[in-house]
DNA sequence: AAAAAGTTTAATCATTTGATTAAAATAAAA
DNA sequence: TTTTATTTTAATCAAATGATTAAACTTTTT
């Protein structure tokens, strides 16, 4: 998967990023890091002075490819109903790839929400976007029922995301195999999709 | 809070599931349960042999806790739409006195699922209750929206346990306090209840 | 009251862990 | 090639951690 000439600082990030998301901070030992990475666990604080710096890093990243995507589709100028549907469409697909993304990041930032407040501060902007006015928009034009915008993408989110936070448990309760729970996850989204829109968009609204 | 009289085993449980389920089993000492219990370090393992023994133990608490309301919900003999209704008000109820029971819970799971699977069984019993066979009448009823009892569990838990399993982000990115994020916790809880409800018991079915 | 059983503590052990250091190996510059 | 700078390693340190032990203290039993 990675090509020969890999700079040693990418394999240590690299490394870092698979015993971080696996074990989170409090379960990994610089030795852990080492050994995935297949270096000198002193490599470890030649190139990042600690561990904690090595973290914030990792932790910065993740938090980066969570949020970035979704900020783009948010202020993207494409009408409402197909936004809602993008949004919901990325995420899973960002999830499927990355399964324990969200309570890598939902954890740490609850053992520790002031060390990791600023690396997360891009999650502020979320609220405030263009997809926030397109709500009050939609809303003062009847198209939508009235609800402010932070419950709808508390919506949005809450329906793709638990579905991986809660994917060891759903396998178990299930007994379903990683073919299984990915099938499963696939149709809910559906369910979830048509639930939310048919909740926002009501024919009688629109009428 | 506590009686006077408590016993010293208790004690040591009180303390410990307050202190694991804020730092969870790696980030935890057995000098921070002493410490939050008050007593010496060494009592922890005149009463539970080890660490490991304790967190099982306390785990073991918090699936309970977690999943009985719950199954007992499941299996009353009452109608769907009540039941639906009651089964998020439980939850609700739950995580607000228990905000962090299910981040907990799911992260444990997340690093150890073998180790836990065990203390987990009693998730299995969630689909095989009174509740699987009223949607599957009320499927061949008309009453509701075809569509698998899984997935509305899945529905019903993800769209409350993830307010709580997200809190903390929540609260940075709406600038709330504690009594803001229990004020958008309990609109929101409306809204997905009118959402999921909607959703299921159309008009145009039941007529 | 004396003995026995149960509870609690201080001191300590063996490992683990994050980090450092000094030296070795490699690459770059002169 | 020699010198200098960069990268990597083995060895080691100091602190933290889970657990044990032996002794002190308390309660119960006889």
């Amino acid at each position: 998967m990675k090509c020969i000439s890999e700079s040693t600082e990418e394999r240590i990030k690299e490394a870092a990023k698979t015993v971080f998301l696996e074990k989170g901070f409090d379960g990994t030992t610089t030795r852990d890091i080492a050994k995935a990475a297949g270096i000198n666990s002193a490599l470890m604080n030649y190139y990042f002075r600690s561990k904690e710096k090595l973290f914030q890093s990792i932790f910065n990243d993740m938090c980066t490819l969570m949020f970035e995507g979704m900020l783009d589709l948010v202020n993207r100028p494409i009408s409402l109903r197909d936004k809602i549907s993008k949004l919901m469409d990325h995420q899973f697909q960002m999830m499927m790839q990355n399964p324990n993304l969200t309570i890598f990041i939902m954890n740490e930032l609850h053992r520790n929400p002031e060390r990791l407040y600023a690396t997360v501060g891009m999650a502020k902007k979320l609220p405030e976007s263009i997809f926030h006015q397109q709500i009050e928009d939609a809303i003062a034009q009847g198209i939508i029922t009235p609800i402010d915008s932070h419950h709808i993408m508390t919506m949005i989110i809450a329906n793709i995301q638990f579905l991986f936070v809660s994917k060891p448990m759903t396998m178990l309760a299930q007994g379903l195999d990683e073919a299984g729970f990915n099938a499963f996850a696939t149709r809910h989204m559906e369910y979830v999709k048509d639930m939310i829109c048919e909740y926002l968009f009501k024919p009688e609204l629109s009428s």
